[in-house]
DNA sequence: ATCAATGCAAATAATTTGCAAAAAG
DNA sequence: CTTTTTGCAAATTATTTGCATTGAT
C-alpha cells in the first residue's frame, strides 16, 4: 500500500501556523482538534464548550481570536445562514467548492459539489473580467417531506 | 402605447403591506421611497442617513423594523459581504435571480444573471429531494486591473 | 374608536480589545 | 530572552425591545 501522501486537515493548518511564524499553543491545539474532528457547522459558542471539554483553558477569547485563523487558512469558512450569529463550516479542507442547501423549515443542511456549476462560474466570472476566488452557493429550499405533508418531519424544536 | 402593467417596485411592496394590513406611515414611504430610488447595497445605518435625509423624522428604529418586512416582502435581500454589518441589496425587485461577483481589494459588486447556472440548480436540488426556494450565489474573485498590475485601480481608500 | 407604528432610551448579545501574566520558540 | 498568546473583564457595536404617545384606517 501506498503511503498516505494527503495531508489532514490538522496538519494543513499547523503548517499555515508555522508559515507565519504563529505558535501552536495547547489551546490552540484543543481547537484544533474540535474543528477538525467534526464536520457539522458550529458557532463559536459552540466550538467554545466543545474545546473546553478537551482543555477547560480555552477562553472564550481564544476561541474569537483563533477563528479568523481558521478562516484565513481556507480550511474552515464562515457561513451565513441569516441567523443571529455565524456558523463556521470545517468541511473545506476536505471539499474546497461545496455547495449548501438549507432545508427552510427543518434546517437540514445538505452539502454537494458540482463541476458544472463551477465550470460556469468561472466561464461567466472570466467574462466579465474577475478571475475567481472563492465561491458561496446557498440553496433555501423545502425538502420533499414538507411539500407532501405539509410540515417537515424533521422539524426541530 | 399600451399602458405599463408592470407594478413598480414600491407598488409591489405597498401591496405587500397592504395584504398584511400593515399602515403606510409617513416614515415607512421616506424609508420605501430611499430604497427603491437606488440600486445600491446599503446597510442599516446608511438607509436611516438617506431616509432622514427625506424625512427628519425617521427614526432608527423604525428602520430596523421596517428592513424585515422589505426582506419578508422579497423585494430586498439580506447580503452578508463578510463585513461587520448586513448589507441590503434592492436588486430583486428587478432581477429576483441574480447573482454577486465581489472584487477582494477594490470591492467592486457586479451582479450578473445565469439561466444556465439557475437551472442546473433546480436540477440538483430535485434530484436531492429539495424543492427551491430562494439561491444566493456570491463569486469572490479579483478583477482584470489587479491581476495585470497587482493592485487594483479601483481600490477604496 | 381601534390597533398598529413611532421615538426614545435602555437592554441585549455577539464580538473585540487593553493589559499584565504566562508560555512558546 | 524575546515575542506571541493567554484569560479576564471592560468596551464596543449592531440590533432589539418596553413603553407611553401618536397617527392611519
Amino acid at each position: 500500500m501506498l503511503a498516505n501522501t494527503k495531508a489532514t486537515a490538522k496538519q494543513r493548518f499547523m503548517e499555515f501556523l508555522s508559515r507565519k511564524s504563529l505558535r501552536v499553543t495547547a489551546q490552540r491545539q484543543a481547537i484544533i482538534e474540535t474543528v477538525f474532528s467534526t464536520d457539522k457547522h458550529f458557532t463559536a459558542e459552540q466550538l467554545l464548550e466543545w474545546s473546553r471539554e478537551r482543555d477547560r483553558s480555552v477562553s472564550r477569547a481564544t476561541v474569537y481570536r483563533t477563528l479568523p485563523l481558521l478562516t484565513e487558512s481556507g480550511l474552515v469558512r464562515e457561513m451565513d445562514f441569516g441567523k443571529d450569529c455565524k456558523f463556521y463550516d470545517p468541511n473545506y479542507a476536505e471539499h474546497p467548492n461545496h455547495n449548501h442547501i438549507i432545508c427552510q423549515d427543518c434546517e437540514k443542511i445538505v452539502e454537494f459539489e458540482s463541476d458544472k456549476i463551477a465550470r460556469l462560474e468561472d466561464e461567466i466570472s472570466h467574462k466579465l473580467g474577475f478571475a475567481i476566488k472563492t465561491q458561496r452557493l446557498q440553496i433555501t429550499a423545502t425538502c420533499e417531506e414538507l411539500k407532501k405533508l405539509g410540515a417537515c418531519k424533521h422539524k426541530s424544536g
